[in-house]
DNA sequence: TTCTTGTCGGTAATGTTATTACATTATTGT
DNA sequence: ACAATAATGTAATAACATTACCGACAAGAA
């Protein structure tokens, strides 16, 4: 069912952007990334972000305003990951990095929670900020 | 446990502001409607919602750049609601009406998840858009 | 082919959200 | 009074996102 169509250019560059950050990027931040390519001002890259998203390659983290590549397999057509429906994204502070959490648990309480209240949801957002297990255990005490 | 300190002049009135609205304010437009009582720049705003969301007082909606006075009861000094530790929003898209959820299965199994990965949670935030139950029976077909 | 339609792209300007920097005033504790 | 802390005022700037307008190009219909 999905669009199998294949990326423009402008979209393959902002793609490749995120795949090879190992933190999210603000469109900003992809902009400067791209100059050497020709990119000149933001619609750019909001236009091709636009065009990821809707086809599930990118996902946008609203508590950061910055994007990620999707992490899961979308090399064929169908089904590319995200069965429960809802991703819950966890963000390290520290380090940046961000895991894709997919658990249908959530959607489903989340669903009879929003159908309990004849809630009709669109869209959902989760995002758990902390510190990820390599950054956990560092020294967080503010002076050394 | 909470500081039960008076809140400051600037602080009272963001916070009046956002009860007084029914829908989810930014902070420019709560800098709108406090001109005539004094308010100049964006700074005053957005140190009083700091330190009403410091306090519970206040959410701000990730997904919306927006803020929301909270429902929960505040009066007496200690335990102002969100015993869930999480709490979600359910936000319409037409109307604007944003409906706080406060569930203890989501809390757990977002915790469940996190202590898997071994991730440090600081903050969560789980927002629903769609439509309320008042606006989703009405006519939504584009054209009418 | 020619015409239309739709998608994509380039550029500029503008709109919206949030912070930094610095000076001042109010409050609190001693 | 004095020092320390918290709150405020103002200006400037940074960061994030959209609108408007126009041109290029490909696919499909006439
Ligand atoms: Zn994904
Ligand atoms: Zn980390
Ligand atoms: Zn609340
Ligand atoms: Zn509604």
């Amino acid at each position: 069912m999905t669009d199998h169509s294949k990326l423009t250019r402008n979209q393959s560059l902002v793609v490749s952007a995120l795949r090879e950050s190992d933190a999210p990027l603000s469109a900003y931040m992809i902009l400067d990334r791209l100059r050497e390519d020709g990119f000149r001002a933001p619609l750019q890259v909001y236009r091709a972000l636009d065009k990821l998203i809707e086809r599930g390659l990118v996902h946008r983290l609203e508590s950061l305003n910055a994007f990620v590549a999707c992490r899961h397999d979308h090399s064929h057509g169908h089904s590319h990951g995200h069965q429960g429906g809802v991703v819950a994204f966890a963000i390290c502070e520290d380090c940046g990095s961000v895991a894709e959490i997919d658990d249908p648990t959530i959607n489903a309480r989340l669903m009879a929670l929003a159908t309990d209240r004849h809630f009709k949801t669109e869209k959902t957002t989760i995002e758990m900020r902390g510190h990820c297990s390599a950054c956990a255990g560092e020294s967080h005490t503010p002076q050394a």
